[in-house]
DNA sequence: CTGAAAGCGCTTACAG
DNA sequence: CTGAAAGCGCTTACAG
């Protein structure tokens, strides 16, 4: 296997300038027709390959975008950054992924490269003055951070955690304990927040204990839960691995869900489906968040379309299973 | 905001030549320390930073890693290649994902632009004849093929099945169901020999029920199992989610785990550790699994050392939790 | 230790 | 419709 052909081979194949090339694979229009025959058949004799690299420099573009996630390993993410892929692969264009906070303190020492055209941020905690100096078009998704002054998509959360909340509330329950967020990151304060209007607004009594999204806080949160004199009997937790977490820890205990306490959670994880019992939490349409925020970025890259100037809202619904029933009278 | 500074501007401003400040940049060694201090401070000066494509075009290599997999959603592979790219990350390196059907396809269509330099391959069902003619360095994890002859990584799947299998029969079960993997994969068909294998070489009856990995194919052999006229009390399902599946249809039935039916699974996603009862399974180390095939990868492309020749076996090990137990005597 | 020059492989005004 | 030429921004033998 010899060297990979260039232009300058097919060029000389066909008999034609290197430019010509150039068109005929790039604007075959441009070109006469017996011309570009001549060229497609001396691409195929030649077995080119174009070199991105020398056409990126040249254009002055990478054709890629870069996904920053908190961290990676979370199959939050993977549904998120899968439809990601898949629009962006359709429009041509490489998708990188990366650990925000890594990438964060790599841009902070090398700058950028210039190896992405943009980025779609699902963090919302990076220091928001390193962000707004990142030289690129942005969307946030899913995570915001209103010092990023940036375009985004999001679930309505607090209007979520008012389904999850009114969905309780219907049930017959008049006390309902939010297991929360980690109050350092925009997700955990507005689901507590929409707790406490929801509940207000309704009419019946919150709790709130701590927690930060993760099953082990779900589990400690039972445990709490389950020494409190006169436990509630509904209980909202912020994420369905806290609400797993939870769940698991009082089948340990003998306490039966929806029997004893009913449980909500929020994501609609693959396994919330599936759960036992399954899981009655908010449905985040994860494919349809990635997908448009990629749409969006691409069509400012490549068509030079404005991206929003703010952040778009898209209307999460309840997912009714069996985690949850009629508060006992 | 004006225009990026070049590698020219740079020199300008600390009068040297591009050469100079290049070598400053990339060798510093090289170069006198007076200039080396001078070049640093044109730099900061002129918020210089590199361009990537120009500096890929010139060494002819890309600096990034392309991981493909057959279906970027599936939470299995999110750990993977999160581990990949935090090794590749330290590195220096980008990582890029794509979904293996979608980018072979392309590939067979635009052919190879040189925008990775190597492949970490999690699909073992591509074309054989079209995996052998991608001209890049690739390391194949998790799944294989014999046909592709690449070098790989995996765990022994028929070891850890047979620890499965032992676990089970240590239990005093004698009769076990298999609810199988989809048999157009290679872990589909090695969990079924080894299943096999281990059920003759420690004497006890098996049984198989076709399967996919997905929690519908475990629920679906779950509502088979059920009506078996003698149900045998073990099973093993060939990933967690099938495990899930199959567990979250008892339930509905009301046939409880383990008491009714002891259940191993194969994976030990996230979630095995908390579900209801927190699941046995066969624990993959997927962060290392990643960490190393992308270690040796990038060894192979940075140091040009040469990747190991064929497929190395890492052990698996069994996490025995709640949901098995003592077979009724 | 440093510089002048070539060259990586493309694309794109500019002419004709 | 086509070509000659410049240029994208680097790195690296080659001289000195």
């Amino acid at each position: 296997m010899k060297t990979r052909a260039r232009l300058a081979d097919v060029a000389a194949a066909a008999g034609v300038s290197t430019a010509t090339v150039s068109r005929a694979l790039s604007h075959p229009e441009v070109v006469g027709e017996e011309t570009r025959a001549r060229v497609m058949e001396a691409v195929q004799a030649t077995g080119y390959r174009i070199n991105a690299a020398a056409r990126d420099l040249r254009q002055q573009r990478a054709r890629s975008i870069l996904v920053l996630a908190p961290n990676l390993a979370n199959t939050f993410f993977s549904r998120i950054i899968a439809a990601i892929q898949e629009v962006a692969g359709a429009a041509g264009l490489t998708v990188q992924i990366s650990d925000s906070r890594a990438e964060a303190a790599r841009l902070a020492t090398l700058g950028h490269d210039g190896r992405a055209d943009g980025i779609i941020l699902l963090d919302g905690s990076l220091d928001p003055e390193m962000v707004r100096g990142w030289p690129l078009p942005m969307v946030e998704l899913c995570e915001w951070n209103p010092a990023y002054d940036l375009p985004g998509l999001a679930i309505d959360n607090e209007a979520a955690v008012a389904l999850a909340v009114e969905h309780l509330a219907d049930l017959g329950h008049r006390r309902i304990l939010h297991v929360a967020g980690p109050q350092d990151n925009v997700l955990g304060t507005s689901r507590l927040t929409g707790f406490w209007q929801a509940v207000a607004a309704r009419g019946v009594e919150g709790l709130e204990v701590a927690g930060d999204f993760t099953m082990r806080s779900g589990a400690q949160a039972a445990r709490n839960w389950a020494t409190m004199p006169d436990r509630p009997r509904a209980v909202f937790a912020a994420s369905d691995e806290c609400a797993f977490g939870f769940m698991s820890e009082c089948a340990k205990m003998g306490i039966a869900v929806p029997g004893d306490v009913s449980v909500v959670g929020f994501d609609d994880v693959d396994f919330a489906d599936r759960y036992i019992p399954a899981l009655t939490t908010i449905h985040q349409p994860r494919a349809r968040l990635g997908r448009r925020a990629a749409e969006s970025l691409i069509a400012a890259l490549t068509e030079g379309r404005p991206l929003p100037r703010k952040r778009e809202l898209i209307e999460a619904h309840l997912v009714i299973r069996g985690s949850t029933s009629a508060a006992p009278r």
